[in-house]
RNA sequence: GGUCCCAUCGUCUAGUCUGGCCUAGGACGGCACCCUCUCAAGGUGCAGACACGGGUUCAAAUCCCGUUGGGAUCACCA
C-alpha cells in the first residue's frame, strides 16, 4: 500500500460536534503517525440544511484543537458535476436505474411496511422499468446486488458480515440532481485516493451499501475503521442535555486545546496506564490496536482533571496569553494603570494550582487585575474587627521601610508582628488576606503581597483599616 | 420489529487476540488521614468491577454457545 490517505468529512449543519472533533483527531493522529494526507471535505449536498456560517465554526473548530489539513477544505457542491458524471457511467453500465416514485409513496409504503413488522426497504418496482429518459421527476437508484455477502474487515471491529440481501436500492441522485451522501462519499473517497475511511460507529450500517458501488465502478475498496461513540451520562447519545457539545463552547469555558484534545483521545483510546500524552507521543503511539470497541460516556469532571493537568504543566507564558482575552472581558485593561507586579504571567504560578480552567483563573486573578475589588461583606464582618486593627496597622508601618519588598522580607516582617502581638498565624494572615484581596480564599499570603506590590498592599490595609475604623462599633 | 455492533470498579481504562504471572492493575470521582496562613495543590490510605448461565480445559476476565442488557441503523439527512 502506498501513502495512507484520510479524510475527515463532516456536514455543515451546525456547530462542531465534540464528537465530530474526535473522529477528526483519530483520522489525523493516524495520518500523521503513518505520515500520510489529512483531508478536509464539507460534505454539503444537503443544500437545505447546509450553511456557510457551519462551514466557519468546523474550520474554527478544527483550528483551534490544533488539528491541520493537508488538502481541502473540499465542498461537495463544487463537484457535483462529477458526481453526475459517474452516476450517468453507473447506468450506461447496467447498475443503476431512474425510478420515478415519488418520496409520498416511498413514505406511505414504508409505513404500511413497518406497521406489518416486515423489512423497511425499498420494492424495486422500478427496477424493471427500465426508464430511460424520465419525463417526470426521477431519482437514481443504484442497483444493489442482492446474494451472497459483504465483508467488511473492520480496523477496529474485526470482520463484520451482511448478508446482501438486506440491502435496498438506494438513492444516488435526487430528482434535483444533488447526489446523497451514500454515493458522494463513495465518489470522493475514490478519487481523493481515501485509503482509510475512518468513521463513527454509526456508519457501520452503511459501510455493505458503499462497498458495492465502490467495486461496481471499479474502483479500490478502502479499509475501514469504525470508531466507538461517545455517550452522555445517561448512556444516550451526547446531546445538549448533556451540557455542550459544540467545541468552540469548550473554548468559551475556558478549556486548553490541548486538554481537551487528550481527554477526547483517551476516551476509546489507550495506552498502558498512560493518561497525559503530549501531541508528539499521540502521534508517536497512536494505532488501531488499542482503540476501544464499545462506547463510551463523556465525563465532565474527568475532562476538567485533565484540562487542570494541563494549566499546571503548560508554559506560564503559554497560559497567559490564552488567559488574557478572558481577562479583558472582565474588565482588565492592558493599557491601563492595574497590573499585577510580574506583569499577568506572574499570576499564574500561584493560580494554576486553584484552578481548573481559564474561566475559574480569571476569577482568582481578579483582586490583582484591577482595583475595584469586591468585598465580601461576611468576610469582612468576620476578619476585619477593631481588635485586629492595631496590629494589621502595625505590619502596616513595618511594610513601609521594607527593601527589598520580597517573600523574604515579608515574611521576616509578619513574624516579627506576630511574636509581638502574640498571635498566631491565622489570627493575623485571614484579616490581612480579606484586607488584600476581598474574600477569605486566596494564594498564599506573601504571594499575594508579592503579585499586589508594596504601594496597592499599603493602599489596601489603610483601605481596610479606615473601614473598620467607621464601622459601628458594637459588642 | 429487521440488520449490525458492544459488554472489566459510578466513569475512562489495563489485562482478552497469544488461557495460568489477576487473591483483576491504573486514572477520574468519592471517603479518611497527613501537610497547612485561607482555598487549592500535593502525599498516604480505604471502598469499588470481570452482566448472567452453560460448556471446553488440569486451569477462563481471557476460548465457544446461549441468555440478558445497552447502543447504532433502517430517508430523494449525513
Amino acid at each position: 500500500m502506498g501513502e495512507v490517505r484520510v479524510r475527515f468529512a463532516p456536514s455543515p449543519t451546525g456547530y462542531l460536534h465534540i464528537g465530530g472533533v474526535r473522529t477528526a483527531l483519530f483520522n489525523w493522529l493516524f495520518a500523521r503517525h503513518e505520515g500520510g494526507k489529512f483531508i478536509l471535505r464539507i460534505e454539503d449536498t444537503d443544500r437545505d440544511r447546509s450553511t456557510d456560517e457551519a462551514i466557519d465554526m468546523i474550520v474554527k473548530g478544527l483550528r483551534w484543537t490544533g488539528i491541520d489539513w493537508d488538502e481541502g477544505p473540499f465542498r461537495q457542491t463544487d463537484r457535483l458535476e462529477l458526481y453526475r458524471q459517474k452516476a450517468r457511467e453507473l447506468m450506461d453500465r447496467g447498475q443503476a436505474y431512474w425510478c420515478i416514485c415519488t418520496p409520498e409513496e416511498l413514505e406511505a409504503r414504508r409505513k404500511e411496511a413497518q406497521a406489518q413488522g416486515g423489512a423497511v426497504k425499498y420494492d424495486g418496482r422500478c427496477r424493471e422499468r427500465s426508464i430511460t429518459s424520465p419525463t417526470q421527476p426521477a431519482a437514481l437508484r443504484f442497483k444493489s446486488p442482492q446474494e451472497g455477502e459483504t465483508v467488511i474487515d473492520d480496523l477496529i471491529k474485526g470482520p463484520i458480515r451482511f448478508d446482501n440481501s438486506v440491502l435496498d436500492d438506494l438513492i444516488i441522485l435526487r430528482s434535483n440532481g444533488y447526489p446523497t451522501y451514500n454515493f458522494s462519499v463513495v465518489i470522493d473517497d475514490a478519487l481523493m485516493g481515501i485509503t482509510h475511511v475512518i468513521r463513527g460507529d454509526d456508519h457501520v450500517n452503511n459501510t455493505p451499501r458503499q462497498v458495492p458501488m465502490f467495486e461496481a465502478l471499479g474502483y479500490d475498496v478502502p479499509r475501514f475503521a469504525h470508531l466507538p461513540m461517545i455517550l452522555g451520562a445517561d448512556k444516550a447519545r451526547l446531546s445538549k442535555r448533556h451540557g455542550a457539545t459544540s467545541v468552540l463552547a469548550y473554548q468559551e469555558m475556558g478549556y486548553l486545546p490541548e486538554g481537551l484534545v487528550n481527554y477526547l483521545v483517551r476516551l476509546g483510546w489507550s495506552y498502558g496506564d498512560q493518561e497525559i500524552f503530549s501531541i508528539s507521543e499521540l502521534v508517536e503511539k497512536f494505532t488501531f490496536d488499542h482503540v476501544q470497541k464499545s462506547a463510551a460516556l463523556f465525563d465532565p469532571e474527568k475532562l476538567l482533571w485533565m484540562n487542570a493537568e494541563y494549566m499546571k504543566h503548560t508554559d506560564p507564558k503559554r497560559v497567559a496569553e490564552l488567559l488574557m482575552p478572558f481577562l479583558e472581558k472582565q474588565g482588565y485593561d492592558p493599557t491601563g494603570p492595574v497590573h499585577p507586579n510580574g506583569g499577568v504571567e506572574a499570576l499564574i504560578p500561584p493560580l494554576r494550582e486553584r484552578a481548573r480552567t481559564l474561566v475559574e483563573m480569571v476569577d482568582w486573578a481578579l483582586p490583582y487585575v484591577t482595583d475595584s475589588v469586591s468585598m465580601d461583606e461576611a468576610a469582612a464582618k468576620k476578619f476585619l474587627t477593631p481588635e485586629i486593627a492595631p496590629s494589621l496597622q502595625k505590619f502596616a508601618d513595618r511594610v513601609k521601610g521594607v527593601e527589598p519588598f520580597s517573600q523574604e522580607t515579608l515574611e521576616l516582617v509578619f513574624h516579627a508582628v506576630l511574636e509581638e502581638d502574640g498571635l498566631k498565624m491565622g489570627k493575623l494572615a485571614q484579616p490581612l488576606r480579606v484586607a488584600l484581596t476581598g474574600r477569605t480564599a486566596s494564594p498564599g499570603i506573601y504571594d499575594v503581597m508579592e503579585l499586589l506590590g508594596k504601594v496597592r498592599t499599603l493602599q489596601r490595609i489603610d483601605r481596610a483599616l479606615k473601614r473598620i475604623g467607621s464601622a459601628p462599633t458594637n459588642s
